[in-house]
DNA sequence: TAGCTTTGTTAGTGAATACTAACTAATCTT
DNA sequence: AAGATTAGTTAGTATTCACTAACAAAGCTA
């Protein structure tokens, strides 16, 4: 059931460690394959294109983000709160591991003009709204999560301010504490639709 | 006191322009030079690099932005509620009529590897972000806003919201409504700290 | 009107880029 | 062990890119 080979990984990774150090734009095939020790062609064997590398780490990221989420979506007992708190917990360490991802996961202004990458970033943008917006519905259902807002706002909130943490460690050159201002950020909402 | 001269402002909405409708790495000399009707060494009389345009594309907005935020924030007597919603009105506005400079602010992934240029997007960001929580904490001084959450998080929040915001809307193709969709987003917040 | 500045032109340069052709060594299958 | 497949190589190609050299025409200034 393995999707992608090893030398694919290795690539992928390499590509993927390249664009956070150096931007989108320093990204070709010849920097790529020096990174990885091998010759420009020998990359054609393993895609068959650049594009295709770019797609692929979206479609792995998104393979990977999802199969975490849902182990701990599926975990029955949990508050609304806890959970959601469980899930921002553990997509920020993820960041944390591989901050490399970030580059390629929020750059759809960079891909606005390829049919294929901006359909991958889409759908792991949806995926991750799906998630928060059926444990946002559930809150507000069980009475944990304050009505006053619609459930389609607060997740829009929620990602927004989530998406500018992350950004902003980014920026930062990873030397903000992401772990504690994305769990301040997410605390702030839930303080502010808090029922008791 | 004017900072750029009419041509310039020709070349640098012709590259907001292009931007927008096909990428920033579709933006080249070659086709902004066609788009205007000169050649390219043309350009080169006007600005000295092509990343010198980008450059001088974010510092216009960003004093074009300044001096209508300044506007609205200058008018005392007005409630900071009434403020804020007025600064997101008029900022939302200025996208609807101008979509194009969305592109190129919203694309710090993009300059991440150019010194010049990821400093005035992170000028940009931190003058928003400035204003913002002047008013913030101006509404929770004056018992407007609860004091539940702290203003730098509600900061956070609320530009994070606005700004995912408008990523949809530019995603969409302006297919959505961005006027009310962000105004929504505002409100939640607003309602949700409403302190009466 | 002579000369200078401004703003444009044509023609080209060297460097970089994604990708290919042709070949080869190693490994797997039978 | 023979043949096929896999995964690599060297040496290119055509194209594109930002940018430059050299020149020209128009208008302003002296």
């Amino acid at each position: 059931m393995q999707q992608f080979t090893d030398r694919q990984i290795e690539i992928m990774e390499a590509a993927t460690s390249r664009i956070a150090k150096y931007g989108i734009q320093n990204l070709t095939i010849k920097t790529l394959a020096e990174d990885i020790g091998l010759s420009e062609p020998a990359l054609y064997r393993h895609f068959n294109s650049k594009n295709e590398i770019l797609q692929c780490i979206l479609e792995y990221f998104k393979m990977e983000m999802k199969n975490r989420i849902q182990g701990i979506v599926q975990k029955k007992g949990s508050s609304a709160r806890d959970e959601i708190r469980a899930i921002f917990n553990s997509q920020l360490q993820a960041f944390v591991r591989k901050p490399a991802v970030i580059s390629v996961i929020f750059a759809e202004g960079i891909f606005h003009f390829d049919e294929g990458l901006t359909r991958q970033v889409s759908e792991l943008m949806d995926m991750m709204q799906g998630f928060i917006k059926a444990n946002i519905a559930r809150g507000q259902a069980n009475g944990e999560y304050s009505r006053l807002v619609a459930a389609s706002v607060l997740t829009t909130i929620i990602i927004g301010g989530m998406r500018i943490t992350v950004l902003k460690w980014k920026l930062s050159g990873h030397s903000s504490n992401l772990l504690k201002d994305g769990m301040a950020v997410l605390d702030g909402v839930l303080k502010m639709i808090n029922k008791e």
